[in-house]
DNA sequence: ATATTCTCGACCCTTTTAGTCGAGAAAGCA
DNA sequence: TGCTTTCTCGACTAAAAGGGTCGAGAATAT
């Protein structure tokens, strides 16, 4: 639900893919001058994004990252819970071992950490990677 | 909108007072222990809630932190903001100085944040403290 | 006086997060 | 073949945030 600087890094490199489809592959360094993000750490960042199953790599000359989906069937939601899978929320947060909840596990918070966790999913399910791709300026002539 | 353990202490002990509300002042050392919240962590918590006007202490023999107004007219919106400040989502929270924002202030993350944002702090604006009272065991006979 | 309870600031420790680095492996090119 | 490019992998470091503790002082009641 929060999303960290990393999580972010991860996201806008994303939309810098799907700025770029069809473009063939996409390089580690362009990706990084393009969205400002620390080259090196990107490159930890895309290692781990291959796991999802959302871009893919290639190495070499023409080597580069690119998307495995369109950018419309892509949600933040879907790249959000793979980054950092989805929280506990059965289980009230407030209570370090459930064992010792001071509510007997009757506790009003673990409702409330629900519902604020479901209403902000509800917005990341509902928006796509292309939704964040922004528009391209219109060419003045 | 993420509440740290100490946040999350601070609505239990405001949540405490409130179960006790109309007994009088209660000791720090009381609420640690319903709450199951470490005691000298908690004279911080509540020594920086007294900033909030939400709530205010005695010292001395029948010392102890009360409520400054009824459970029903506090919101945790209220309590939230104070412990947190409001994030400053005009701008993109992905762009570390906002001269150097990659989409030139014209940044689609920015409206999903600030959606984000706004959907959570309308759950916790409608919801006040005395909902998350829990409500007394129903006696038996 | 004295016991009680809040008050204040400084302090410490652990975990998380951010970011870096060097060497290696695949892919293309000459 | 050998050279260059680019991803790959694991280890490593540094900084920040978070959680929690402590001692001494100040108000309040008996």
């Amino acid at each position: 639900m929060y999303l960290t600087q990393r999580n972010q890094y991860a996201l806008r490199a994303i939309v810098e893919l799907a700025r770029q489809v069809g473009k063939g592959p996409v390089k580690v360094s362009e990706i990084a001058k393009a969205q400002a993000i620390p080259l090196r750490f990107l490159e930890v960042i895309l290692g781990q994004l291959k796991g999802s199953g959302l871009v893919d790599a290639k190495r070499g000359y023409y080597g580069g990252y690119f998307l495995l989906r369109q950018p419309e069937d892509i949600t933040v939601g879907s790249v959000v819970r793979f980054l950092q899978g989805e929280p506990d929320l059965k289980e009230c947060q407030s209570c370090i071992s459930n064992r010792q909840c001071p509510f007997e596990n009757n506790c009003a918070f673990a409702s409330l950490w629900s519902r604020v966790n479901e209403a902000v999913f509800n917005i990341y399910d509902e928006t796509t990677i292309k939704d964040l791709v922004p528009d391209e300026p219109v060419a003045r002539f």
